[in-house]
DNA sequence: GGGCCAGGTTAGTGGTCGTTCACCTGAGTG
DNA sequence: CACTCAGGTGAACGACCACTAACCTGGCCC
């Protein structure tokens, strides 16, 4: 199996060429000389360039989505599952920062099919979290519950702006911080 | 007096097109039909497109660092200093959502003078924080306080992302969110 | 009323981009 | 050994973009 690995070499690059220039701001030479291979190469791995985005982002979007109904799940309360969101999200977003880069400033470059399948898996995701939040807090509106789920995404995924702690440092302190936005006790 | 309207009717529809669909995904054209006039008559305004991004996002840096300043320093502790910051950029977000979207997405398009300019504002702006940070918390580390920092301004500069809720109950919900993930006493 | 000029116009130019085309190659297969 | 075909190449194409050039116009000033 271990399927081809070109294709994968180049969401990889694209991904930190995204991250850094923009989508329309990098050029598929660029990408393809960024792989060793050049310009229309690209074409016997994709259709377009808009396809290279539109893999990406809709795979990280279904990791998200499906590792976190999965960890939400596994927790005993609600607060765990909160516990649980937070520290799978940071994680990612510490692991993966080009993938968040892009994720919220390319994601209008995305062809109409791609962009819904996106926007819907998102949603899904946004509301993993709403539910946990509300069972802790029911007087929460489903409003509010979404905008502090995004205020939060917000929080964790301001791990790209600043490189000056290293991994496990900043994964602590982003943590903590959401657990308190959120009004989740227990963090220190 | 009264400044030329146009130049700012040009820098206000930029900032909402730009936000929209990115600074390269916006043509001179566009731009330019979208304020009533078309295409080239931009240049009699403005030595370039670049330069349109520029004069937005140098005044948005400079107005942010300005009132951040006096805020902070016309606070009487550390604590309400951190409340009255909060405020003041919250309140801004929610007040000009495009120019928050455009300042971190399309930062990096910037003609190299001015990028120099608008980082080195932002970075004056974030030592604002971070010293009020470290006067209530001594035993945050600099580069901790500074992430911390970024982290906070990632929850507040959400707002775009989810316009559910009324300017009113967005700021009180971000303000509430970031003091306590900051760990400042007495948040709701 | 003649001259100036801010602020428009349209046409054009050079460059870049995404994409297609025709072609090449070398490993695997019957 | 002939055939196939995945994966590469460089050249070319059409669209679009930022920007320039040449020109027009109407208010203002002496």
């Amino acid at each position: 199996m271990t399927e081809p690995s070109r294709r994968e070499q180049i969401l990889a690059t694209a991904a930190e060429l995204f991250a850094r220039r923009g989508f329309h701001g990098v050029s598929v030479s660029d990408l393809g000389s960024a792989c060793g291979i050049s310009g229309p190469a690209l074409y016997k791995h994709f259709p377009s360039k808009d396809a290279v985005l539109a893999a990406m982002l809709v795979s990280i979007s279904e990791e998200l989505l499906a590792v976190g109904t999965a960890r939400s799940a596994g927790a005993a309360t609600p607060t765990e599952a909160l516990a649980a969101l937070v520290d799978w999200h940071v994680g990612f977003a510490v692991e993966h920062r080009a993938l968040i880069v892009v994720q919220d400033r390319d994601w209008s470059s995305l062809p109409d099919e791609a962009r819904e399948r996106v926007r819907s898996l998102q949603r899904a995701y946004v509301d993993v979290w709403v539910t946990r939040l509300r069972e802790t807090d029911p007087g929460r509106t489903l409003d509010a519950a979404r905008a502090a789920a995004h205020a939060t995404f917000g929080l964790l995924n301001s791990t790209p702006h600043s490189g000056l702690l290293d991994d496990a440092a900043m994964r602590d302190l982003l943590s903590t911080m959401a657990l308190r936005a959120l009004g989740v006790a227990g963090a220190g």
